[in-house]
DNA sequence: GTAATAGTGTCTTTTAGACAATATACA
DNA sequence: TGTATATTGTCTAAAAGACACTATTAC
């Protein structure tokens, strides 16, 4: 053990300063596509870049309460609204030279949530937004957002494979095929109605009935559908997989 | 945006200091269980306590490479042999009062290695020693690392499902009886040796045949087995699941 | 020989997926 | 009326799991 190592063991004061802060990796969706929630940066590094929300940890929070500050502060959200949003850790991003300024651990976060009005409306109108992600591949994030997006989108992708949290992005009553929706626009692909349907029923504590249907039928036609809300369980078994991409197997 | 948010995004050191270390769930298989990798603390906080290697990040390495050194630190392990350690980010834990010297985050990572020499014989005589997991209730270990290795273990149970990692617990080579006890051992209860075997075999890319066999037949009787090395895949398709828990499921 | 293990065969059950059919409601 | 959608039915294929059997080797 060097002097340097026992000095850290002993007191982490004599190391170099290091801040952390919570991002959060915000989606949304909105006429069948999906959403993130950006910022436009108004300050270097990076001014006029759109980047994901987040900001330092207080001295008296943990991350996640962070996070879920910075979420309400930049959607405006609060109370149950706010509850209902899915938050998890995503994951941490170290790289010693990703901020300019000084050694920053980020902490990223990933949120889901129900189409929300648009933020900057209650908030200190910040250049806050919801972009589809469809557009990122267009845009240059700040920082290694870019990134920590991608590793984001992955675990939602994933995400609706083996837990409940579809519906997450509903409201609190929703049909089969609106949760379908949620599936198709999350994972890129159509899915077989049929064969969802029955498969969101067989699995226990997914979705269970309201008994209420909805009050008209589709916009284009078709019967009144069944309303459902989430069920208890918290993993779905079976899961729900998506069909085997040869390519990430490898 | 308050003032302070203000100053917070213009420039991170006007908040209060943060350490950011490090710590490492290291687990191997030894005598068909689980073992993990503790420090024992001497000094305090926890002074006698056990305790997971890591330590603080150095300025100029990100947190994945600090994990890696911690562990090569503390098993005297290096070159080939520590490569071949399966090393993946776990979590990230940000309780502000979880160390009471000052605030101090601590990214965790999970380790798979094979059966590894005895630390401590190479390294400045640390008190360090693979523990077997089976014991830790018993023990109260520093910090909030009883939750962390708690984590660490749910994590290392779901990744034999649908990754081929079990076989870092193992040489470069090994028997399908082999990689079997390490998916026993892990999950904790016995499995069917017709099936598993017939199941990793059909996973396309999780061991491929070395054309050898053992030298000998089982310690109790049993025909030569035939010797596989890891292949190529990344992921198990289909999968390899635990039978359903009831109780994790809501 | 006895016992244990490797590896294979076979059958049943569960699940996934393709495809079809029917009923409902919008335009 | 024509079309889109919800829901259910049916059949096939894939996979999981139970169980049995043979061959091989340690002792």
């Amino acid at each position: 053990m060097t002097e340097e190592d026992f000095l850290a063991t002993y007191d982490p004061r004599a190391f170099p300063p290091v801040a952390v802060t919570a991002d959060v990796v915000a989606l949304t969706i909105r006429d069948d596509a999906l959403y993130l929630l950006l910022i436009r940066r108004a300050e270097p590094p990076y001014a006029g870049f759109w980047a994901l929300p987040g900001g330092f940890a207080r001295p008296d929070e943990d991350l996640a309460t962070c996070a879920r500050r910075e979420l309400a502060e930049e959607t405006g959200l609060g109370g149950e609204r706010l509850r209902r949003v899915h938050l998890e850790q995503l994951a941490s991003y170290s790289a010693p030279d990703r901020d300019p300024r000084m050694r920053v651990v980020s902490v990223a976060h990933l949120a889901f949530a129900p189409d929300l009005p648009d933020p900057a409306a209650g908030t200190d109108a910040e250049d806050a937004a919801w972009l589809p992600v469809a557009d990122l591949p267009t845009r240059q994030l700040a920082f290694d957002h870019t990134r920590i997006v991608d590793d984001g989108l992955e675990r939602a992708r994933s995400k609706l494979e083996y837990t409940p949290l579809a519906t997450r992005f509903l409201g609190s009553e929703f049909t089969i095929g609106e949760l379908r929706a949620v599936y198709e626009t999350v994972w890129g692909h159509a899915l077989h109605a049929g064969n969802f349907h029955r498969k969101v029923l067989s699995v226990a504590g997914f979705v269970e009935s309201t008994g209420a249907t909805t009050e008209h039928g589709g916009a284009r036609g078709g019967p009144r559908a069944r309303l459902y809300r989430a069920g208890d369980a918290r993993l779905l078994h079976p899961a729900l997989l998506r069909p085997a991409q040869e390519e990430t197997i490898r």
